[in-house]
DNA sequence: GAAATATGTCAACGAAACTGACGTAATCGG
DNA sequence: CCGATTACGTCAGTTTCGTTGACATATTTC
């Protein structure tokens, strides 16, 4: 396996705690940036979902949510850009938002083909609930002093402060034991 | 509209040239970090998923792998714990991966209930192929200068290069235009 | 007036998650 | 040693959210 022999020798990652503290930026494999951003992903949109699911909504429906709020009077061309899914995906959740008074349609004024898409009050509030659960998060994370020196202790910062512990347990693993 | 409102001046997001020069970390919101999040892991997780395709592969089968490559003789726990899947999802790919010889499994030594996973030396292979092109991309983000200073340039950097012009002009777009 | 554009919609399909129930082999605890 | 627990596999059905392909309609553009 040449592959694995290739593996260079395990570096160490910033253990949780150095987060609190004001430390540097110790080396980190581009390796370890992959998997501390699929976990960071994991559990920065996990917030969102939990809320979401009290609504019968999806992640489908927060991104289009989110961006219609934050974007006033987007149209469905400039959204589907964003979200590159295909107008059938978007108009299905598109369709659940506007039945249920989330986000209302406007005809387009320069060009009337257009509709131009508006959060209404109710989805404005919604969209800002999501928001601040994610904000609450990148915040937490950026008032860690060692958040903003390195992407890794950043993306570390942005896991849930109870699997860090278990993440860096993994991540030190790398390249032990686990011969065939 | 009291939220509208609530919204703050739009400050400037680091243009997408300032990733090439040594530039420092003008102020960002945490609301603009929640959609880098969302465009830098949209272009992250599209290169392996172009690969992938040509071997009928998704997603899905990406995580497996790459973490069974990562940590060999992961057990089906251990891997259920890291994906937060439930088994039935987590055994659909999986028989994928083991069937087409990507992976292989071995009775556990000290508890011979569990299924060590292992990758083949092609599922290495093609783990390795789609390590690469992620680290490609960390890589040329965190060569920009910028990029390390703040998480924001990070994320911006982590960006498809032909697009993030059109993210920072979307991006520079909040709170104009719109009202209903 | 013809062509291109912006959007909507019907129909079928596929990937990847879910729930709930049940089976089997191995380990553990009394 | 036997019953309970654990690790894993599997059958069956459902949901979310993406896909393709085709076609309709209103509007703008040339």
């Amino acid at each position: 396996m040449p592959r694995s022999a290739a593996r260079p020798a395990a570096r160490t990652l910033p253990s949780p705690d150095m987060l609190a503290e004001g430390a540097g930026a110790p080396p980190c494999s581009s390796d370890d940036l992959i998997e501390l951003l699929f976990f960071a992903y994991r559990d920065f949109v996990g917030d969102p979902d939990r809320i979401l699911a009290e609504y019968g909504f999806g992640r489908a429906h927060h991104r289009v949510l989110h961006f219609v709020d934050r974007y006033p009077g987007l149209t469905i061309a400039e959204l589907l850009d964003i979200l590159r899914i295909t107008k059938q995906s978007l108009n299905r959740v598109l369709k659940d938002l506007i039945e249920q008074g989330y986000i209302a349609q406007k005809t387009g004024t320069s060009d009337r083909r257009q509709r131009l898409l508006y959060c209404t009050q109710t989805g404005a509030a919604l969209a800002g609930d999501l928001t601040r659960v994610q904000t609450r998060r990148l915040t937490r994370a950026l008032a860690a002093p060692a958040a903003a020196a390195s992407p890794e202790n950043f993306l570390l910062a942005m896991i849930e402060p109870d699997e860090r512990a278990a993440v860096s347990r993994l991540m030190a693993r790398r390249g032990q034991q686990g011969a065939a």
